[in-house]
RNA sequence: GUGGACGUAGCUCAGCUGGUAGAGCACCCGGUUGUGGUCCGGGAUGUCGCGGGUUCGAGCCCCGUCGUUCACCCCA
């Protein structure tokens, strides 16, 4: 009897094969420029203490207000889906006082995460990012190692059509200062109820509005830019320097909004082309309040998270993706019971040696088996019947040119290797 | 969360004004006994997303539901 199927529940992105073997070399190549910067892995729990994230990331923030996985666990405790990654890393730092050794605290992440959103394409309730953290140094320089570090990802795995976006939110005064005008700009203009609503939680989502009428009307509104204060704008003035310097091209964007109620300061989005509507394929910026909101020390740190399932997304569309799919170095076909032990033996010591070999089980006609041989791709093809096993010597086909050359089945490791 | 579009074999899709489903690709087998890619022949496959309704009769019409997708929103 047919039992009923069961589908993955909405809105998770999975990746099988063949496409795994790209979302796997996106998700490498997005993170390797931080491990050749310095940057340790950090593994940490996909769940935490809800009250982590209502107070890293704000309970005014829509991520926590609406688009949270909370459930209480079997001993009553409120759990909830990490949404983002930064507020667990800073509880980790502060919980195993890596704060405590050298700084800046420099360590990376990779997995999934999660938000209750309506999904479509490039946003998903269960998404994958990586990002690093640079945790204790004010230093402007850092800032832009950062960027850059986000950048040489992006570049590695091929990306042309992004362009990074950066500006700075300021510290507390500066961001005060700009709020009062703000608010007196914004009350003379007239919103509709859910505008106004979002207004009122925060005013400078309106600078996000996608609406003609609402560019249009924000058009003269006071840029949180203007207001920083020495201070804020000299460390500004200084990362644009070293980006110069790095030869990163950026657009300065007075009006980007982040979501996140932590960032201050330096403040950046990747923005992909061809991606539509979820075209935010990373961004980051500094925290300086963070820590210590977590209980910590008042340390500063900077940090990005790059979405995985976006930026494989962004190459598709810009075709790209690199062809490496798997292939295997060898290609045994067994030819019956003994032959197979046979295969299994010849493999495991093949296979010890680094070679990635693959057998043809199942007892197939040894036509279908070649045929499998040839669409796995593999470099060379031995049979192993009989007469082989009587003899020792097998024929190495090498399927590209279609040639074969007698070799002794104990040498041949030297034989793949040649 | 709001509004719109879509949902037919593993994949991409066709199916005229309602009459109980097709193509290409992929897959499997064979073309004389142990060597692939081309070619030729043959073959399997669908509760037409799901549930109701209208009808003598629905893949085609109506309602609901689930899923995907586009925009808003949000952001990776």
């Amino acid at each position: 009897m047919a039992q009923q199927k069961i589908s993955a529940p909405k809105g998770v992105s999975e990746y099988a094969p063949p496409r795994s073997s790209a979302f796997e070399f996106v998700r490498d190549s997005l993170i390797a420029p931080a491990s050749r910067a310095g940057y340790q892995l950090i593994e940490l729990p996909v769940f935490e203490d809800t009250e982590l994230f209502k107070r890293g990331v704000g309970e005014s923030t829509d991520v926590v207000s609406k688009e949270m996985y909370t459930f209480e666990d079997r001993g009553g405790r409120s759990i909830t889906l990490r949404p983002e990654g930064t507020a667990g890393v800073m509880r980790a730092v502060i919980e195993h006082g890596l704060d405590r050794g050298q700084l800046p605290v420099k360590v990376w992440y990779s997995g999934q995460f999660f938000r209750a959103e309506r999904p479509q394409a490039g946003r998903y309730r269960q998404f994958y990012q990586v990002g690093i953290e640079a945790i204790g140094l004010d230093d402007p320089a850092i800032d832009a190692e950062v960027i850059a570090i986000a950048d040489a990802g992006f570049k590695a795995l091929g990306l042309k059509k992004y362009r990074l976006e950066i500006t700075s939110l300021g510290d507390l005064q500066s961001r005060a200062a700009h709020r009062v005008d703000l608010l007196k700009f914004i009350s003379t203009l007239e919103l509709d109820e859910a505008t106004a609503a979002r207004a009122a939680i925060n005013p400078l989502r309106l600078f996000d509005d996608k609406r003609d009428e609402m560019k249009k009307a924000m058009q003269n509104a006071p840029l949180l830019i203007d207001y920083l204060t020495d201070e804020s704008r000299e460390h500004f003035n200084r990362v644009i320097k070293y980006l110069d310097a790095l030869g990163i091209s950026y657009v300065l964007n007075p009006r980007m909004v982040r979501g996140l109620d932590y960032y201050t300061g330096t403040t950046f989005e990747f923005v992909h082309e061809l991606l539509g509507a979820q075209s935010g394929i990373g961004g980051g910026g500094r925290y300086d309040g963070l820590m210590e909101q977590l209980g910590g020390q008042s340390l500063s740190g900077i940090g990005f998270g790059l979405g995985v399932d976006r930026a494989l997304l962004a190459a598709e569309a810009e075709g790209v993706i690199g062809s490496d799919a798997f292939v295997s170095d060898l290609f045994i076909i067994p030819l019956g019971d003994e032959a197979k032990l046979q295969a299994l033996t010849v493999a495991s010591a093949l296979r010890a040696q680094g070679k990635t070999v693959e057998i043809a089980f199942g007892d197939r006609a040894l036509k279908g088996a070649m045929k499998g041989a040839d669409k796995s791709g593999a470099t060379y093809v031995i049979v192993l019947g009989e007469s082989e096993i009587s003899t020792g010597t097998v024929e190495l086909k090498e399927m590209k040119s279609g040639v074969s050359t007698s070799v002794k089945i104990d040498s041949l490791l030297e034989a793949l290797e040649k």
